[in-house]
DNA sequence: TGTACATCAGTGAACGCGCGTTCACTGATGTAC
DNA sequence: TGTACATCAGTGAACGCGCGTTCACTGATGTAC
């Protein structure tokens, strides 16, 4: 406990800069209209102490996006199985996602604003965690015989489709949710609509 | 012509002044973190000639909405027709719409970026274009007799699905047309995948 | 265990800079007679 | 048509402010003996 001490101490300073990012983020802000000052000052820290952690904001949105990466990953190895895919598993995982989603609210705002509109560094890094899950999900279903007939290459592409359909409703779920709580099924009832759709279209495609 | 010197300079530094923004977003910075000055600077007035024009930055990207709304609009116009929609349209239009998004980077990108990032005001602006284009779309393809088993909510859905799965691509174009050019074909043939996909699902779906 | 020294996370003053906004102005264009 | 006045897009100086970054510092924590 007593060696620990220091360090602890920093990665919890180091912590507490990457929430108020996030906080800052999630109350509306664009990430890359935040300063530096503004991070040190919501995290309590005198601005100078953020070069302890981050040579800089990029930096900071890098290791957010690190983060992001590890939740999401333990979030999809919850609950995998074969067989009777699509009706078995799409409603419990999107379920499962939209109240991961409400619940870490500040990640998801981020993720999405820096997706389409972060630095092209920051771009590449989130399009790497998407197409991380992409090739999960394809190995995950590649097995099933309902898709027998789809090659390797369509098949990979229909992955990036049914991981794009969730994440693009994402916004909307975030900025309805704090108005209408409501619209959490909503979103639910019509993400599922819009896969069962996809899924529809995989299953009956020919390469 | 006399009469109309005044007012059409006017005109023409609004659209300095507009086009100098969309410059600096098409040049990879985020719209939110771009300052008046600059746009100013950018457009070869003075800062306190932009108060002139608008009254605001999120007023002059407002006003960027309305300019992309119009050309989107005019963009869908060409072309319409009916029967064999999917094999007869999906292809010609994907085509232009790339080569469209090539031929208006800038305007793309900020689009892109400000979809999911901007002002709630400006994410709110775009979504209704967004949904415009969903409508046009139902209301072209409901008459069709391959989806008379589907009802209007599924059908406005699934029409979202389509307009998100063009938009949600762009980004990809824009980011990598810049080093590749070659990339231009295979956004072409990945999007016709991905629509072809959901237009299969969308036919052999039952409401 | 106690002491003497090293480390280093966080401090606070200071810098030069670009920011948004105000104000009184200029001078070309437009209008009334 | 010519003159006298009004309009108003664009100017330039000035303001107070928050910015990123530098620097020498402090003092609690960690380490060696």
């Amino acid at each position: 406990m007593q060696t620990q001490t220091r360090e602890e101490k920093k990665r919890q300073t180091r912590k507490q800069l990457m929430d108020a990012a996030l906080t800052l983020t999630g109350s509306g802000r664009h990430f890359s209209s935040i300063s530096l000052r503004e991070v040190a000052k919501n995290a309590g820290v005198v601005p100078t102490s953020f070069y302890r952690h981050f040579s800089d904001m990029e930096e900071l949105g890098l290791n957010i996006i690190d983060d992001l990466g590890l939740m999401l990953r333990k979030l999809m190895r919850t609950a995998r199985q074969h067989e009777d895919y699509f009706e078995a598993q799409a409603r419990n995982s999107v379920e499962v996602y939209a109240e991961y989603v409400c619940a870490h609210k500040n990640y998801f705002f981020f993720m999405e604003q820096v997706r389409t509109g972060g630095s092209s560094a920051l771009r590449k890094a989130i399009r790497n965690e998407l197409k991380y899950f992409s090739n999960e999900l394809a190995s995950d279903i590649r097995p099933l015989a309902q898709l027998s007939s789809t090659d390797d290459t369509d098949l990979d592409i229909i992955c990036q489709l049914i991981v794009s359909t969730v994440f693009e409703c994402t916004i909307d779920l975030l900025d309805h949710i704090e108005t209408n709580p409501a619209y959490l099924d909503t979103y639910i009832e019509h993400t599922l609509k819009k896969l069962r759709c996809v899924w529809l279209g995989a299953t009956s495609w020919q390469s």
